[in-house]
DNA sequence: CCCGGACATGTCCATGTTGACATGTCGTCG
DNA sequence: CGACGACATGTCAACATGGACATGTCCGGG
C-alpha cells in the first residue's frame, strides 16, 4: 500500500505526470527506499484519481496528464507519515546480506565485508562533494532544497555501513593484514 | 526470490523446521531485513527440495520435518551472497518515510524528527546493553555467536538514523527550543 | 483426564509487483 | 524530410505476498 503513499509524497511538492514520477523512482528514491516502474505507477495514479486523493490539473502534448495533490490527497499524507504501524513493512536485499554474512566461511566473509567497505568509502567519496556543493549554494533561512534531508540520510547511511564493516572484519579476527601477535 | 536465500542463510547454522525459520522470521531479520510468514516458507521449502536446495533430515513428532542444507544449497548461498547485482531490491517504509519528510509543513514535520530521535534514542538504550552482555560472555578466540554481526549492524543504524534526525531538525531551522537570536 | 497453549504444517484467495508487449507523439539533427 | 531518441501512456500474464482458513499433535497444569 506504500506506492501510494510514495506518489503522494512525491507530488506533495509539485504536481507531475506519471513520466515524472517514474523517473523520480529512477532516482534515490527507488534505490533506498521503494521502487515503481511505470507499469504501476499509472494504474495507481488512476485508483488515486478515482479515490479523490489526485486530480489531472492539466493535459499537454503527446497526452501528458499533470496530476495535482487534492486537500483528501493531502490529509491523506500527513495521516500516514505521522501515524506510524507497530510493524512496518520491509524488504531490504543489502541488509538481509549483512544478516546472513555469518553464514559464509571466514574468508568468504572477509572478501564480502572488504568489498562492502570499499563500496560505501566509493559511494561515501560520490556523495560527499554534491551535498557540500548543494550547501554552498544555499542561502540561510531559504527552505532546504527537496531531497537534501534524503541525500544527508544516504551519506550518513554508508558512513554507518562502512563503520560496521570494518568494526565486523576486525571482530571477525580477520582484519589484521600487518599481523598482531 | 531472496526468501529463498533468507531460508538458506539461516539453514546454514544448522538444521530447522519451517516452524523454526517462521519464527526466526519474528525476529530482528523480520523486523529489519525481510519478512516471511509460514504460509510462504513452508511452499518454499518444498520448492527448495525440489530443487535439491535442502533435504528432510529428519521426520519428528506432530509431523515436524528438520530441513538440511544440501552441498547444492551451500553453494546457491555462497553465489548469491558474493554476487551482488547491480541494482538490489529494496521497500522499506521506514526509509520512505524519511524521503518525505520535506513534503510536510515544518510543524509537522519538526513533530515527526522529534518522534524519531526519540523512538531511535529508546532502541539504542535497549540494543547496547544486549550486545555489551553478549560481548561479556563471550571467550575471544571463539567464534561469534550468530546474530552478533546483525544487532551491531541494528545498533549503528539506529545511531546513524538518530544523528541524521538531530541534524534534520537544525537544518529546518525548528530546533532551537532554547532560543538563538 | 481434560483443557489450553505452544508446536507444526499446510492451502487458498485477493492483492501487489515485475517485466514484456503495445502504441503513439514531439523535437532535433543530419 | 526521415530517422532516432526521449517523451508519454497504457495493458497483460506470470509470479510474489499476506492474511485468513483449516487441521491436527504434544505436553503440562489443574
Amino acid at each position: 500500500m506504500s506506492l501510494r503513499h510514495a506518489l503522494l509524497g512525491l507530488l506533495a511538492h509539485g504536481p507531475a505526470s506519471g513520466y515524472d514520477l517514474t523517473r523520480a523512482f529512477d532516482g534515490s528514491i527507488g534505490r533506498y527506499a521503494w521502487q515503481a516502474g511505470h507499469s504501476r505507477i499509472y494504474p495507481e495514479l488512476a485508483k488515486m484519481s478515482e479515490a479523490g486523493q489526485v486530480v489531472v490539473e492539466e493535459t499537454g502534448a503527446r497526452g501528458r496528464k499533470t496530476y495535482a495533490l487534492t486537500e483528501a490527497g493531502r490529509h491523506e499524507l500527513r495521516r500516514w507519515m505521522l501515524h506510524w504501524p507497530e510493524q512496518t513493512s520491509v524488504r531490504d536485499e543489502t541488509v538481509l546480506r549483512m544478516f546472513l554474512v555469518q553464514s559464509l566461511e571466514p574468508d568468504d566473509a572477509r572478501r564480502l565485508l572488504e568489498g562492502i567497505a570499499a563500496h560505501c568509502a566509493a559511494e561515501i567519496e560520490n556523495l560527499r562533494p554534491i551535498m557540500e556543493a548543494e550547501d554552498a549554494e544555499h542561502t540561510p533561512g531559504d527552505p532546504l532544497p527537496f531531497g537534501r534531508l534524503a541525500g544527508e540520510y544516504g551519506l550518513r547511511q554508508y558512513e554507518a555501513v562502512h563503520g560496521w564493516a570494518l568494526w565486523s572484519l576486525e571482530r571477525l579476527g580477520v582484519a589484521a593484514p600487518a599481523g598482531r601477535p
